[in-house]
DNA sequence: CTAGGGGTAAAT
DNA sequence: ATTTACCCCTAG
């Protein structure tokens, strides 16, 4: 029977990664029900919110973790089996047993200079993405520019205009981006368009067994929040200080706005949600960065 | 309900 | 052929 598959789009995902900065990583249950996050994730139960986290963190992490090594090495690499089972006592060091089981927020702990080049890629499709619809040109824009805008709004590696370019042509030809003319548009189609026009909701309508859609008013779409919080993750406690008041008086701002406009309060509201979401989340983060909460994982700052 | 293990279709 | 990303299942 047909479960298609259903790709997490890049708000859904900037969702879950707010409600787990607002209420904590594992209250999945309780981020599903914040309204605030309910429009977004209507489609996706706790379970998928946690695999999802799971994904992300493993993915963050960049490999720290040992049941993905075990299982990735198990089939490529069968013959060797690691046995310290005999005397070997010296050879421990600190590789296995991490005391961390870091989640990508705990990368928030340390914009110190130390984690620099290290990951340099993170989500640079949403930046891309983020770029173009700030530039707001019409007919789309050329890689110089979208690079001048990154390079200028964050930081570059050495060798990022090559990575723009392979990753402007993987989001071309994956139909992503439209490229037209040595200039790259948003493609309408696919992404969020995509499920958002047609209910083809009924498609997984047969399985939805306890826990499923709690509430299925989507509202909300337009969400910037995960490439905003990426942006804080390196900044200084300062910086994030600085851009977590910016949004708040941004938050407070749409949402004013959203009152007197009640005529198109659709978008506005969204807009006014998600910057309440990221204003919320960031002051918490500031204000909670070691609560029991978020717990034992940030330990060097 | 959540954490973890495991399977598999899709992507590279 | 291998890796990735979703999804389901089961134990705690």
């Amino acid at each position: 029977m047909g479960a298609p598959k259903q790709k997490w789009t890049p708000e859904e995902e900037a969702a879950l990664k707010a409600g787990v900065l607002k209420h904590g990583p594992g209250k999945w249950r309780t981020i599903l029900k914040d309204p605030q996050f309910s429009g977004v994730l209507c489609l996706r139960s706790n379970v998928d919110l946690k695999d999802k986290w799971r994904n992300i963190s493993v993915m963050a992490n960049g490999w720290g973790s040992r049941e993905r090594a075990r299982l990735a090495l198990k089939r490529t690499q069968p013959a060797h089996k690691r046995g310290e089972s005999s005397t070997a006592l010296s050879t421990i060091s600190q590789s296995d047993e991490e005391t961390v089981d870091p989640s990508p927020l705990a990368a928030s702990g340390g914009p110190s200079p130390t984690d620099g080049p290290k990951r340099a890629i993170m989500r640079l499709d949403n930046l891309i993405i983020e770029a173009i619809h700030r530039l707001k040109e019409h007919g789309g824009s050329n890689k110089t520019t979208i690079a001048a805008y990154i390079e200028d709004q964050y930081w570059a590696p050495p060798n990022f205009k090559r990575i723009l370019s392979a990753k402007l042509r993987h989001l071309a030809t994956t139909g992503k981006l439209i490229k037209m003319k040595r200039k790259y548009r948003i493609a309408a189609t696919s992404k969020l368009s995509e499920r958002k026009k047609n209910p083809s909701v009924s498609l997984r309508e047969g399985r939805q067994k306890i826990s499923r859609r709690i509430d299925c008013d989507d509202a909300s779409e337009k969400s910037q929040i995960d490439l905003e919080l990426t942006k804080m993750r390196r900044m200084t406690p300062e910086e994030a200080a600085a851009a977590a008041a910016q949004a708040v008086a941004e938050a407070e701002a749409a949402m004013a706005e959203a009152e007197i406009a009640a005529q198109e309060a659709e978008a506005a509201e969204a807009d006014a949600e998600a910057a309440q979401a990221f204003a919320d989340a960031a002051l918490k983060m500031l204000k909670e960065r070691n609560t029991p909460q978020m717990n034992v994982q940030m330990i060097h700052a």
